[in-house]
DNA sequence: CCACAGCCTGACCAACCGGTCAAGAAAATT
DNA sequence: AATTTTCTTGACCGGTTGGTCAGGCTGTGG
């Protein structure tokens, strides 16, 4: 009845199944690139025939794309916690938490990432020049504004941003080699140190402590 | 004449193509992983036909190991740099130098590391437990003597590494990222600024400056 | 000049890849 | 209960993959 070409409904075994492929297509991307990567062992991990595969997510791509959007919605909702704050100390402390919590808790999804921008970033591309773009002016005139305030020492705010994600992102990437030097998984103890770690080293390192 | 079974002489004409095979491996497997790349792929960047990139490297684990291999290398005597500073102003800061400098100059090898780590070290896990580790405990207990000599904060030595190889790295390993953001690639200028703008911040993060 | 070790390569192979499809099972709607 | 939509799946396909191999080529030491 309705004139617009309506979405398919969104049953519940959709729902459901969705989510059990996109979740084991997260772990295999991860560990083995887009190119690595193969449906039938997304498939024997998701429990489900290849062919199912291919009837929720028609090509790999698409379902490649899926992965990497779903990682960077949950870094842009981290990224929330630095615009309320008053300053530095609150704002980038934040920031530094929120994104240390995923790196433990989507370590995958951060690797899938990595693995799309040294590709090139062949998929996301239009994401990096406009969601992305924007929002690093956004937080540079932010940083920028604090630093007029005389609240932190005047850095360069694109190469904090780089300090940011490249310090916080590595204890996912890099989580295996950090475990082998660990002699083990990192700890709730672990995880807290790294986190005062970060803080302390980066707002000591702008000015703002 | 000799007992010991001699090895397989190197001739110019070995040396050369291994080295002119080494350098598209490295490109092919940079952009596309371990998975992704075909020999066929590295061949034709080579200039060469197939066949012979099976004649010199008889498997493709063979090729890429010899490319982790030599990017492991190029690190560690970038490290040396580290050791004969007396104090974290000078070591560190050289230390980051030469990272950075390493990080333009074979961002590919940087990437290839990377995505072995990602892909939990299937090839270079007896490096990391030996070689890595080695390095890092006497790196640490470098830095515990300089921290005991009053000379910086008393920051964790091992959390300090990991921001270290966080930051350099990440200029080679996202500089597709940051070029993006940056409208195209990084001048000279860039470059130093970024290499100072990761030193400042980092020894003022670790109470050096 | 020969001999021979090192180098080169087109043709080939079994295995595996992403993707298709038809036919039916299961659910939802009427 | 009938019908329509959604979901499931084994079998299959053309194309590509890493790797092999026989046979020819080349340069060098004697």
């Amino acid at each position: 009845m309705t004139d617009i070409a309506r979405p398919p409904r969104r049953t519940e075994i959709r729902q459901q199944n969705e989510t059990l492929i996109l979740q084991a297509a997260e772990k295999v991307f991860a560990e083995a690139g887009f190119g690595g990567a193969t449906m039938q062992l997304i498939a024997d991990m998701a429990g489900l025939p290849k062919a199912n595969l291919h009837y929720y997510f028609p090509t790999k791509e698409d379902l490649y794309r899926r992965v990497v959007q779903d990682i960077f919605e949950i870094w842009l909702q981290a990224a929330e916690a630095m615009d309320k704050a008053p300053g530095p100390i609150e704002g980038i402390g934040a920031y530094i938490q929120a994104k240390m919590d995923i790196s433990r808790r989507h370590p995958n999804g951060s690797k899938v990432w990595a693995f799309e921008v040294m590709h090139r970033a062949p998929v996301i591309q239009d994401y990096l020049e406009t969601t992305l773009r924007a929002w690093t002016t956004g937080r540079v005139r932010l940083i920028e504004r604090w630093i007029a305030e005389g609240k932190m020492a005047p850095v360069d705010p694109e190469h904090l941003l780089y300090m940011l994600w490249a310090t916080t992102q590595h204890y996912a990437d890099f989580g295996h080699q950090i475990e082998t030097l660990n002699a083990g998984p990192l700890s709730d103890d672990d995880w807290q140190k790294a986190a005062d770690s970060v803080k302390t080293m980066i707002l000591r390192g702008i000015g703002a402590l």
